[in-house]
DNA sequence: CTGAAAGCGCTAACAC
DNA sequence: GTGTTAGCGCTTTCAG
């Protein structure tokens, strides 16, 4: 926004017509002579005229811009649904600002007030863990708000959702396993995603009861690592020996770079997979195809997640009413995963 | 932008001054006496007050906002290199809008378009195959501009560009090889990125000749789809056979995922990596070693690339001149290579 | 030290 | 149909 710009006033005066008529032509009101329409437009074009969307959002109250709060942006799974908002915001003439939490408190809190400041739209914020702070900051902006796989109970009435079924999935995988013949089945979670994981744990479990399997603490092992400086590739690895000496055959895993460290593990302590362990990831990035074996797993559309959330918004913004929306994973089966070797 | 939020109007109103001395004393204007500064912070605080950006903006003259425009979101090079952008914007104070262009013209014009009308301080371009109409079209916006790996001869004066030697990054990668004994020694590359592809196959061609390897047209591969729904790894996983039936020992691939493709396409025919033959990669993305073998590859410094990008913006923005970097990459082995079995 | 007034570039009543 | 005027919320001379 540097150097003086062309603004309507130029436009006005070279076409000796008022700057209001400018703004009128150029924005095809259907009171403009068609002959003066068409002039001015030609000028503006001549003159490469740029319209100050800074000037016209002071005045209409509205911004076209949306603010995405992701917890990391190379992470894949929030990569892939950023594509998917942006997929849907870019046609419908939003801009999407974009900034990482790095599953930061306050860098989360500050983006927001960020987006506050710059008068966004609406926000999407992307697996957070919404605290009342955040209620209260959302709530205060008072701007549509959808919230994406995030973890809260507490849906206050401004906030609304997209998020996928982790118990359904959880259940899926487990029972993906228990259909194998697993019966000695470990889960591999993260400590710093307490709802996510707390509901897969659920799942895990709740699959294990309905097979009439007795759940067993040692096969169950979160890491309690808050330290966001250890990717979940560290986490799969490190914990995988944990379960191992509980002698499971089967383990289902947070997600899928946690069982991606868990399949790096495994080829550095000689154990096969899936011959003497079987794999389950959850995500369903693309990452997951390409190790070997290949990873079986609970998909999330992310794409689609990202979508419908922006599409959501979208319908906000035009004042419409929508509902939550809980979306189903499903199973991928490949390599990582293989029936019990009967001894 | 919705309902009516509370202005320094409000505030002044509120504390009996004039709305100029609100602003004065928010932005601790040394004029002010202390007590009447603290009062309406005092205030404001109170009235949760936020400031509008988009005022200040239009004011000011800078919309502390910059335009980043990556080929995809999604994939996890450009990921890399958002993240190290970020990184370095949000501490100065900068808010980053981002756009996908799927390496389509149109769609990156109308991004940059987009971010001339929402008067960006600067624009970042990542991997653009830049055209005389994005000169034209970026010199009219007159903004600080920097090109992160792109594909342009003339450089304009107003352009400036980070970029990773992709002539050097190839020599590597095709020496390595050659010292590991291979001398039928293959390029797989792909035919929409015209200038990187070009320049990794004339390092390529460049170490075969200072070996003394004459090279063989037969041993060269291209792909020539501009299909961008083709993804990088299918092409490493078609173009596979035609490199196979030319009897080379080793190939050097155009990236991680052309590399990965073919590493998937050896798995399905039963050769193998790198016993059988040897993979080079280039770009060093996390999932390079994930993949059995790991890969490999000449790695980019891809977080530093957008930061460098970046703080060369922010220099450029506090009008301090600049030079254009070359960064070297570097070679990274890992198991996709091996000597040649001598037989 | 503080207030009055102008103006950033645009839209929208309200006149004529 | 088109011009005049006000005003979006802020910063910044210019007076006092």
């Amino acid at each position: 926004m540097n150097k003086r710009r062309i603004s309507i006033e130029d436009i006005a005066r070279r076409a000796g017509v008022s700057h209001s008529t400018v703004s009128r032509a150029l924005r095809d009101n259907a009171l403009i002579s068609p002959k003066v329409r068409e002039e001015i437009k030609r000028l503006a074009q001549e003159m490469s005229y740029v319209p100050n969307a800074i000037a016209q959002s002071l005045q209409n109250k509205r911004t076209n811009t949306i603010g995405v709060v992701v917890t990391s942006i190379a992470d894949p799974f929030f990569a892939e649904v950023v594509e998917g908002i942006e997929k849907i915001a870019r046609p419908a003439g939003l801009s999407v600002l974009l900034s990482a939490s790095h599953r930061n408190f306050e860098q989360e809190m500050a983006a927001i007030d960020t987006f506050h400041r710059r008068r966004v739209d609406g926000i999407l914020v992307a697996d957070s863990r919404i605290s009342k702070q955040h209620i209260k900051q959302l709530t205060q902006i008072a701007v549509p708000t959808v919230l994406i796989n995030s973890q809260t109970e507490d849906q206050s009435e401004i906030l609304h959702s997209v998020a996928i079924d982790d118990r359904l999935g959880a259940k899926l995988a487990t029972e993906h396993l228990i259909s194998l013949g697993h019966t000695a089945i470990g889960y591999l979670g993260v400590g710093d995603r307490s709802r996510s994981n707390q509901q897969r744990l659920e799942g895990y479990q709740m699959a294990l009861t309905e097979a009439g399997i007795p759940p067993n603490t040692d096969w169950v092992s979160i890491s309690d690592e808050y330290d966001t400086r250890t990717s979940d590739v560290n986490t799969g690895k490190n914990m995988l020996s944990k379960l191992l000496s509980a002698e499971v055959t089967g383990i289902f895993c947070y997600n899928d770079m946690v069982a991606v460290g868990a399949l790096l593990a495994c080829q550095e302590l000689g154990i096969l997979v899936p011959r003497n362990l079987s794999l389950v990831g959850f995500d369903g990035i693309a990452l997951g195809s390409y190790v070997t074996p290949a990873l079986t797993t609970v998909s999330q559309p992310m794409l689609e997640i990202g979508g419908y959330a922006m599409q959501m918004l979208l319908d906000l913004l035009e004042e419409k009413t929508v509902e939550n929306r809980v979306l189903s994973p499903f199973l991928v089966e490949r390599g990582s995963s293989a029936a019990l070797l009967t001894i």
